[in-house]
DNA sequence: TATTGTTATACTCTATAACTATA
DNA sequence: TATAGTTATAGAGTATAACAATA
């Protein structure tokens, strides 16, 4: 096991699978910036502060990354009504648009890697790495 | 899937689950060095070139690591008899010695994250995660 | 006094280019 | 001519420090 999560940890690992699915919009969305956007979309509204605990990194990458995507249009910076230090991040339209097209030429890549897996291999792994993934966050 | 892939991909993932590894030994084993030293465990002896090759790196990348970690004493490079160009990479026997360390702690960190899954689910995991990397190097 | 967000700065890691030696 | 390895250089991405504004 310890191989193949080395493996699956690579940097170039992260590439490979971005890639694909963030071509058609590489020059909004590269795969820094994605785990930003991919945060928004799934805590959104959110501060910047908070993006950083979920995406694992400091807070001034976090700003300057939610920033580019602002001026992509991919998201909007609200004041927070309950505290006047913090902006509120949320996707636009065309954000989520864009996430979604993200998402499913994503799925459609890893799935099509899984396409000879005998039946029910798929669908555990996938309950295996959402597993993981939580023991990882908490 | 998406969200638990995002998390997993993210650089603070590979620094959480290598750094208690790497820590007694972190002064010669940092976490981009250990993949070639993986690498070299798993396939040597081998060249520079197809270290680069496995663990998704430029050569010249892989060729710095590589002079790092025979100063630190856990690799040699040794004239390919075969080929007065390249340089096989072995293991010393403080390397194995070093690497058996780091996989029985990353095995210790990963079971103890894993300890109140239902039975068959961990193997399941494990297997699909197996399949999911070769995938990816195929 | 602590926290949010931002900017300037330095550091780490990587890839590209250029070179030598060998196939 | 092509490939292995190395070194110098530039680029991308990140964290640290310092700042203003607000809790």
């Amino acid at each position: 096991m310890e191989a193949a999560l080395v493996t699956l940890l690579a940097r170039s690992t992260r590439e490979q699978l971005y890639a694909p699915a963030l071509a058609p919009v590489a020059d909004i969305v590269d795969t820094v910036r994605y785990p930003v956007l991919s945060a928004v979309a799934r805590f959104g509204p959110i501060s910047a502060a908070d993006i950083a605990i979920h995406v694992g990194t400091d807070r001034t990458v976090a700003s300057r990354h939610a920033a580019a995507l602002e001026t992509a249009g991919l998201l909007t910076r609200d004041v927070d009504p309950a505290d006047a230090r913090a902006w509120l991040l949320q996707l636009t339209p065309r954000g989520r648009s864009v996430i979604r097209g993200i998402r499913s030429r994503m799925a459609a890549t890893i799935e099509a890697s899984m396409a000879d897996w005998p039946d029910g291999v798929a669908d555990a792994f996938v309950d295996g790495l959402e597993r993981f993934s939580r023991a990882l966050t908490e």
